[in-house]
DNA sequence: GGTTTTATCTTGACGTTGTCAATATTATAG
DNA sequence: CTATAATATTGACAACGTCAAGATAAAACC
C-alpha cells in the first residue's frame, strides 16, 4: 500500500511512468525532474514528496527495469516448463530485446546513475528476485546436462555476465557486432550462449527461438 | 598536430586530462563543463573553442579511455609474446583493473553518455584499434589450441562480451558478485574466461596471474 | 460534525549548468 | 607592421536540482 491516494491519487507511480516514458522518447539525457513532474500535471516540486531525491526515482526507474526483467523471467520459465534449454535462451533473447526496444531504460536500470545502491532496498530485493531465477533456470540446465556441474551461483554469474555484456556493449554504440559484421546480432548472442554449453562451439544445442 | 600552442598552449589536452580527473574526485555526477574549465584555469566558455559541445568533451575523455585499454593490450601482447594464454588473462584482468581503479572513466568510455558515435571518428578509430588487439589475442589463443577455431570474429565478441559484462555488473553496485558471495571476484572472472577453453570447466587452464 | 493534525501540492527563490552573443586579446600571415 | 584569424573573456539566458514558505485537502480525533 505504497500508493494512497491524496490530492492527485497515485502520484507516485504517475512519476515513475512519465520517467519511464521520457527515457523512451528522449532518452537518458532528456529525463528531468521538472520534466517528469510536468508530464504528470504537477508543479515541479511535487515530486519531491514522493522521491526525495532525482537520485530517488531513478533508482524506482531502476527497479521497474528490473521488475520487467524479472517477471518475463518469471514468465518464460512457466512457459517453457519442460526445457530448461529453451528457458535459457528465451531469458538470454528477452533480455536483449528489452535492451533494443527501450535502450535509455535499460542503461538507467543498470546503475549508470545510482551510486548508492544500498540506500534502495525496493531496488536491491528485485534485483535479487531476478538472480535468483536466473539461478533456478541455470540449475534446471545442468540437471538436464546442458551446462557444466560448475558451481551454480559461478555459472549464473558467467552467463549473466555475457549476455549483459553483448547486450551492453550492442546498444552502447554498435560498437562492434556491426562494426565486424561477423555475423547478424541474434546468431552473435546464441554463439555466445553455446560457448556454455558441454560440447563444442557448433550452433546445435542453442537455435535461434522462432 | 592538434595541440597548437596560442594563448594557453595545449588547452584541449588539459581539459580531457581536467576531466579525468574530476571524474576520479567527483565521479560521472561531478563532471561539468564549467568545472573542467575551471580547473584548467580558463573561463567557463573557454572550452567550446576545443569542443563543440559537452558531449564532445565527453568523447574525448572515452577516446582516452579506449586508447588507455589499447595500449595496455599492445604491452601485454609484446611482455608475453610467446605465451597467448597469459595474454588473454592479462588481458581480461587489465579490464578489470582499469573499472576498478577509474569507475567513472570506464563508465564515461563505454558511452553513457555519447549517443552518436559516428560523430566522432577519433573514438571510432581508437575503439576500433581495440577490437583489433583483442581479435589478434583471440587468434593467437586458437593457433595454440587453447580456443576453440570458431571465427576468430564471433570469438572475440563472445570473449569481451563476457569480460566486458563482468567487469560492468561488477562496478555498477556490486550487483551480485558479492551479494552472491560464491567466490573472490578476480577467481570469478578466471571462471569465466575458462568457459571459453576447449576443456571442461577445472580452474586449470588460466590460473590468476601473480 | 467541526476542529486539529498531517500528508500532499504550489509558488517563489537560489545557485549551478550548458550554451549563445558580443567583445577582447594574442599569435600568425602577408 | 599591419591584418587576419585563432583563442579567450565577459555577460546573458533558460533549464535544472533543490530549499523554504505557504496553501489545500484528506485523515484523525473528539
Amino acid at each position: 500500500m505504497d500508493t494512497k491516494k491524496y490530492h492527485h491519487g497515485d502520484l507516485k507511480n504517475t512519476l515513475i511512468q512519465a520517467g519511464i516514458e521520457i527515457l523512451a522518447e528522449e532518452g537518458v539525457g532528456g529525463l528531468s525532474l521538472r520534466k517528469v513532474a510536468q508530464k504528470a500535471g504537477v508543479s515541479h516540486n511535487a515530486p519531491y514528496f514522493h522521491f526525495t531525491d532525482k537520485q530517488a526515482l531513478i533508482a524506482a526507474i531502476s527497479t521497474e527495469g528490473y521488475r520487467s526483467l524479472y517477471e518475463q523471467l518469471v514468465l518464460i520459465q512457466e512457459t517453457f516448463r519442460e526445457d530448461p534449454r529453451r528457458q535459457l535462451v528465451e531469458a538470454a533473447f528477452m533480455y536483449l530485446r528489452f535492451a533494443q526496444s527501450q535502450p535509455a531504460h535499460f542503461k538507467v536500470t543498470f546503475s549508470n546513475a545510482v551510486e548508492r545502491e544500498d540506500a534502495y532496498p525496493a531496488l536491491v530485493e528485485m534485483a535479487d528476485n531476478l538472480i535468483a531465477e536466473l539461478i533456478k533456470i541455470v540449475g534446471a540446465c545442468q540437471k538436464a546436462g546442458i551446462l557444466h556441474p560448475a558451481p551454480v551461483g559461478a555459472l549464473a554469474v558467467s552467463i549473466w555476465s555475457a549476455v549483459h555484456g553483448f547486450t551492453s556493449l550492442f546498444i552502447d554504440g554498435q560498437s562492434m557486432h556491426e562494426r565486424l559484421k561477423v555475423a547478424p546480432v541474434d546468431q552473435l548472442l546464441i554463439f555466445t550462449l553455446n560457448q556454455f554449453t558441454v560440447a563444442d562451439w557448433s550452433a546445435e544445442h542453442f537455435p535461434l527461438p522462432e
